[in-house]
DNA sequence: AATTTTGTTCTAGTCAATATAGAACACATT
DNA sequence: AATGTGTTCTATATTGACTAGAACAAAATT
């Protein structure tokens, strides 16, 4: 797990983390089943609070993502598909960076396209 | 311009009314060359406060969106095409939510389906 | 069996962000 | 002249973010 936490922006510490697990597991470094390292060591290793570990994990959680096991560790969860309130928060959360690249000229394909060079530099295997 | 604050969301007002306005460019209800409400007029409308309002508008002119004349008013810049900074920004906005999407085992295909049903909901007019 | 490690929970503190409020200013518009 | 405009300033209350230390019970390890 090559994690880059940037203290000096403006996104929380917790939010990037929880964003590079994900990436993590869309990437394919980590896979269902895993377990993540406990909050005390991941702590050490980041240099940051057990605590700000600790409310990523509960964030990855909530999303649905892992699940935590008391006294034993934050499994990867294994998905077939997503469901349909996942996918409706998913739809409100995207929609105001789509109309965004639509205010500034941005058509359709360039839209998609966009999307597509995301996907695949997601699925590259590094 | 319909405005609908939700102020019991984790979603800052502000943010809330820059988004709705960007929506609302991006719909077609406002156009370029359009002028938006003043700061105090518009937060009276919508129950807020003056410096909210004024701190939405500078979020939005710092995304390059409208231009902000002092003593005279905020008017919608028209864009030709998005520039190179603005790009990878939005790209980098946009990568946690496809992270996300393919870890709940969505495809490219379901992605680029979710992005277009997104586009035409924009484009429809009402 | 004893020790270590685990996630959890609690209090505590600092700092920044959010939102509201009121006032005053200089400049345009009416 | 009066009104409306964006700007700027101080002020306050609330919440969020982050760190810190301590304690607990249960699991894992030795």
């Amino acid at each position: 797990m090559m994690i880059q936490i940037e203290p000096d922006t403006d996104i929380p510490i917790y939010t990037q983390l929880t964003n590079q697990i994900i990436e993590g597991i869309a990437r394919g470094h980590i896979k269902p089943g895993d377990s993540l390292p406990s909050v005390r060591s991941f702590a050490a290793d980041l240099g940051v609070n057990m605590h700000t570990v600790n409310k990523s994990y509960h964030e990855l959680e909530k999303k649905g993502i892992i699940q935590i096991v008391p006294k034993s560790g934050a499994v990867i969860i294994k998905h077939e598909g997503i469901d349909d309130v996942t996918y409706q928060k998913l739809k409100e959360d995207v929609k105001p960076h789509i109309a965004e690249a639509m205010v500034f000229g941005m058509t359709e394909e360039d839209i998609q396209q966009l999307v597509k060079s995301i996907i695949v530099e997601l699925k590259e295997k590094n």
